[in-house]
DNA sequence: ACAAAACTTGCAATCGGTTGCAAGGGTACC
DNA sequence: GGTACCCTTGCAACCGATTGCAAGTTTTGT
């Protein structure tokens, strides 16, 4: 039914050889013969069959892209760039969904049996762990917003998340916050727990704040919005560093219900800068995160793994800033 | 380097047949042999090449999944679905991102190079003939909330646009909105045209109304708000259908900016009933969709096309139905 | 005009599987 | 015990491409 090297050699009156050479770049083949070729590629509508060349190349130009932050918005600029960026270097993105799996083993099957060139395990929840068992099983990897790390075992590319939370602490201190808290991402989330640690660290010499924490179900608005809910129940604190932007808008979400004005009444301090942030109605104040930059990053350290499968592990650690809205009060 | 066929058979001490007919399903194998082969592929962690079967079984279980609307929200949870959805059947979704193509030649060629056994175009943007491309290069194709027919050239899965425009219409009119406006997606959407036909069809015989309408330059946040904030500088309408929730919710964000409130001043009444719609913050009226039946639908439809590949081209179309929020005010 | 060097080309093996076919082995039945 | 039938197995061809090798052709240099 659909056409194969075959018919083009026949047709084109040549070996199968040379029809397989004309499509493969740098390959040794007459201007004569190539363009018999071609006009009769053209002509049967003929394109190779990428997944029969593989076999013998080894090569498929897929990549398994793998992800769990289907709920959290910032993860559809995340996926519009990466699929991008993968297509514009001729690579192609193959979706893993892992909702509601921990546990890499069944990701790792699949994408072996598909043989992908290579891996990118996109989320700033999973566990170093996860992205090991990858490069175990001989996938070549990449955690993007994984776990920042001195001497990691696969390539990172990411932010350092524990600086992330010192910032914020710094940020809520320089403007004079007293009884400042956490509000994670959930616990067993990696960039929950690191930005717990660097905000705490930052806080625990001063001992006239008063420090609370507390960690959201997962990375999402109705996430947020119950934990907020929950703290406002109580005596919240003054000031909130919260470990994301969707978990800030969610906890906007329910001051506001209370009618408290944020920057105002209580300051919040997100982390990623999504797009929505920016949103007049939102406005958060937030600490920048080069996803942009990152996922480039990324795919360009996959581009360097295929051609050098033995390169050393590497972390690709990028800077954050933050970005001054209107959830905070004034600097002092 | 990775462990083949031949391997496991070598340490079974059978052939390669053999092995190859316990990994596929309804193939004649003895209990005996079935456990030698096991045996030896578990302890060699071995698994199957799917590439390499594909080549003889003309199955790949790749889905080309291809979309161009990376900008609005609502895309985050119809890939979360369709991902899922593929997943559950043992399909695996590769992603074709549009962003700046309209044409659908190039996806259709890569599509075609992967072998992939169908593809799914999920876009209400996009006009048939896109769809029809996949097709008639013979690659089984659903096009899902595509423009809906009586008599459709390609499995379309959706809902009816122009009756939608009609409902809001309906809707506004229900409601004593004597100025009324419809604020759609881009020109060259087929949905933004559809929703405005029958936008137009209802409005037209009052002839106590005024009817405008705009068109967007996409479908995003961005858009609906400037959008909303041209129309701000003259006389706005005092009832407006919004061709999708983002479009609303960007348009609403330039309201509260000209401090005029939704479903007080001006009504607002959107499409699609995606999470953030339900946010208090936005509590926006809005037409559902059902995204996710749809979405099972277009995969349940995907499976029978591998099925049959003859099957008779359908269109199924799903109800919609008003969810009143807070941004129309109470029917007379 | 001739030899050497450089380039083209087709053959055939190979990548990792699947599958039709025929042979072999076992069981059931009379 | 003999025949018929069914199940299991291996052989070998094939899926659609790539590639080392050797033979054939052209180009280059003198």
């Amino acid at each position: 039914m659909s056409v194969t090297l075959k018919d083009v050699a026949a047709l084109a009156g040549v070996s199968r050889s040379a029809v397989s050479r004309t499509f493969t770049e740098g390959a040794s083949v007459s201007a004569k013969t190539r363009s018999k070729v071609e006009k009769a590629a053209q002509e049967l509508g003929y394109s190779p069959n990428a997944l029969a060349s593989s076999l013998t190349t080894g090569r498929t130009k897929l990549i398994g892209l793998i992800s769990n932050n289907f709920h959290n918005p910032i993860f559809l600029e995340v996926f519009d760039q990466f699929t991008r960026a993968l297509q514009e270097r001729g690579l192609r993105p193959l979706i893993v969904n892992l909702t509601d799996e921990t546990e890499p083993a069944n990701s790792v099957r699949m994408l072996r049996q598909y043989s992908v060139d290579a891996a990118i395990v996109a989320s700033s929840t999973l566990p170093p762990s996860f992205a090991k068992a990858f490069h175990d099983a001989g996938v070549p990897v990449v955690h993007t917003f994984g776990r920042s790390a001195t001497s990691p075992e696969v390539h990172v590319v990411g932010i350092d998340n524990v600086e992330c939370g010192r910032m914020a602490a710094r940020e809520l201190l320089a403007r004079g916050y007293k009884r400042v808290g956490y509000l994670g991402g959930p616990k067993n989330a990696t960039s929950a727990m690191d930005r717990y640690r660097g905000f705490m660290e930052e806080v625990e010499n001063h001992s006239d704040l008063e420090v609370s924490h507390s960690f959201a179900d997962n990375y999402s608005f109705e996430a947020g919005r119950a934990e907020m809910l929950r703290l406002l129940k109580g005596t919240p604190a003054d000031g909130y560093f919260c470990g994301d932007d969707i978990l800030s808008i969610g906890a906007l979400s329910s001051l506001s219900d209370n009618g408290l004005k944020p920057g105002k009444d209580i300051g919040i301090i997100g982390l990623n800068d999504m797009e929505m942030s920016r949103w007049e109605s939102v406005n958060l104040t937030t600490i920048h995160q080069p996803i942009k930059q990152i996922i480039t990053s990324s795919v360009d350290l996959v581009e360097e793994m295929l051609k050098d499968p033995t390169r050393y592990p590497e972390a690709r650690i990028f800077p954050c800033r933050v970005i001054e809205r209107g959830t905070l009060r004034p600097r002092l």
